[in-house]
DNA sequence: TTCAGTACCTTGTGTTGCAAGGTATTCTAA
DNA sequence: TTAGAATACCTTGCAACACAAGGTACTGAA
């Protein structure tokens, strides 16, 4: 169901604040979209590829190093478009819903 | 972005009445949600190999006969799964979109 | 009798999300 | 000091999904 709205997700995430891996996947879970790594993982690398976020090392005090990933300005224009995109598709939903009640 | 959401839409259109592929996809294209036949003629095989819908032949005043597809019990009961899914998912994103604004 | 319109369907491809498995670092407790 | 737990990174292989492209068949009109 939630099928392609997880790159909208993430870089609606990112755009209100840096994070790694880890920490995009316990804020999904908090508004209940579960994530596995294996997704999040090569998503985020795509991401990057296309140049929508970029990232930095950033030790931790407790374990490994982190990548915190960060929006890019295309990033932030690609959310826009996704930002509309949702919008459209949320309105199209609530319009077949509404239209099948009556 | 819409992915997966297909199969949600089209049980809630047939929820509102019972419909052939080309009715169907003009339907979606009135909320703005394209799809294509080569998408729409395989899922409806599928949700109807689910018992999710059947089909009954009916005869055209205008070109070959129509497949219309109607939604059974079971569908009904997916449906309303998928209606609980949406609000979910949707109100996950709510949630990130008013996170992310302030 | 040929063409346009409608309706059906299949095949092959690229993308997506996931489960499972694997590496490396740090800290803690035996 | 060393074994395990916790954290973080990543890859591989698979199944499902959506689509473009291509194909069949029926009807009515030119």
């Amino acid at each position: 169901m939630r099928r392609g709205v997880l790159e909208y997700s993430i870089l609606l995430i990112l755009a209100g604040g840096d994070g790694y891996a880890s920490s995009i996947i316990n804020k999904l879970k908090e508004v209940n979209i579960i994530v596995a790594e294996g997704t999040i993982y090569p998503l985020l690398i795509r991401l990057k590829k296309l140049d929508l976020l970029t990232y930095r090392w950033e030790e931790s005090t407790q374990g490994p190093p982190r990548k915190y990933y960060m929006i890019t300005d295309l990033g932030r224009e690609q959310l826009a478009g996704l930002d509309a995109a949702w919008d459209e598709l949320a309105k199209g939903i609530e319009t077949i819903r509404k239209g099948h009640k009556e």
